[in-house]
DNA sequence: TGCCGCCTGTCAGGTGGCCGTAAGGCGCGC
DNA sequence: GCGCGCCTTACGGCCACCTGACAGGCGGCA
């Protein structure tokens, strides 16, 4: 989420045009939603297939997605569930055909926001829209910047000129130690300690490990070797 | 590394570490964020209610207020408006309940600079703690000038005109020696104790190779050569 | 239920930097 | 001139660190 755009949407009501990527096959529907989202204020991209979306978010960062669940190169659950193991927390409406429960919940569950139900009102869509926004504004989690990252702690999410990178559990934690003290060295041991908590009987080199895992995913330069103290956060 | 138990030698002796106040009427909870942030180094005193809070602000600068809003004596949005209003820019995190998102907004729009979501993470907690203070660093770290260098021993960094200076673990122990004890010589055998705590034998002209080293990186006025007694730091 | 992929912790090989030593040179005092 | 203390450079050994690889575990999915 474009932290440019959070001091408008103040959850007042007020909502400020959000950039909106559409993944919808059918050409009769597509255009109909994106000119009606786009009278809204709103700009709208338009991806025909998963492979597309796929393309469009990895290019730039989105408010919200509205994705149909059945496109031509696959199915849009189990796209929406690998992007958020993969930590992309962008806001989703599905909207789907598929007038059943088992669906809307499998979307749900996957990590969609809200759905609408083909045939739908337009000005329902519009709504729904704005009832995402009003949610997400009332949840602007603030951003931190380190170097050219963004990191959003409550989303567990850190993302690179847009481009969320995925971390795993481990990682995650092994980051946010370093946050939690920039400008400091952390020395092995208080890393372990935050990693495996007090039942420590990691006796290897993990430290380094996931270290050179994180330096790999991130930047070489974005964690320091402080040769026989530990590690410290790279450039503030 | 040879012991490496001596406190001076890590550089962390130092403390860098904010004093922070909390104010939050729940024991548990409270109670639990006290010893998380007290692990994290930090300073912490308590306040359990708003008046409780102004008494331990009229009386000490903190560095971080830790604010819920639902106190026993009060709302924290007004206190926290009331403060800013009359010109305190004390850093404020927000302790919110999930049901309360306008006043979240409230909280940010009243002059907060972060807030956590009540059940929160204790090391997000950390982390966003780390995160205010980076914000706020012009210096987090004290820092000590010696001639056109700026010493962090927190971080244990040197810099000379912004530019750092990588110095190793044996080199940084002797600068700390001398920085400790300005003004004064230093003997080998002093110098000696301190590098190689009191064990280690080293029959040879290790401290001069030493003070070779740190006066090319650094230099070489920096230390000064006193015949026959010893070393001392060049400039006052 | 079984299969498959991801996460996780461990290990080993490799490497580069740090460290202590030694040796030669310089300058000061005698 | 000579001795002594100090400075500097060079060098081999060692060790902290890095990273690729791998087996076990766990959860998702068919």
């Amino acid at each position: 989420m474009p932290s440019g755009k959070r001091p408008n949407m103040t959850g007042n009501g007020i909502e400020s045009d959000m950039r909106i990527l559409l993944v919808e096959d059918n050409e009769v529907l597509g255009n109909a939603v994106a000119d009606h989202v786009a009278d809204d204020g709103h700009t709208i991209d338009r991806a025909r297939r998963l492979s597309e979306a796929a393309d469009a978010l990895a290019v730039a960062a989105y408010d919200l997605i509205l994705l149909d669940l059945m496109l031509p190169d696959g199915l849009g659950i189990p796209f929406l569930r690998g992007r958020r193991a993969r930590g992309d927390t962008t806001p989703v409406i599905i909207l789907t055909a598929l007038d059943q429960i088992t669906e809307r919940i499998d979307g749900l569950n996957a990590g969609a926001d809200d759905y609408v139900v083909k045939p739908f009102d337009l000005a329902e869509l519009s709504a729904r829209i704005g009832s995402v926004a009003r949610r997400y504004s009332g949840n602007p989690n603030p951003l931190i910047r380190v170097g050219p990252f963004e990191v959003d702690l409550a989303a567990r999410s850190i993302r690179r000129e847009g481009r969320p990178i995925p971390l795993t559990a481990r990682e995650w934690v092994l980051f946010e130690a370093f946050l939690s003290r920039p400008n400091q060295v952390l020395s092995k041991a208080q890393l372990e300690e935050r990693l495996w908590s007090f039942d420590a009987e990691v006796e290897s080199n993990a430290i380094e490990v996931y270290v050179s895992r994180l330096r790999r995913k991130l930047d070489h330069t974005v964690i320091e070797t402080v040769r026989g103290l530990g590690y410290k956060l790279g450039c503030p």
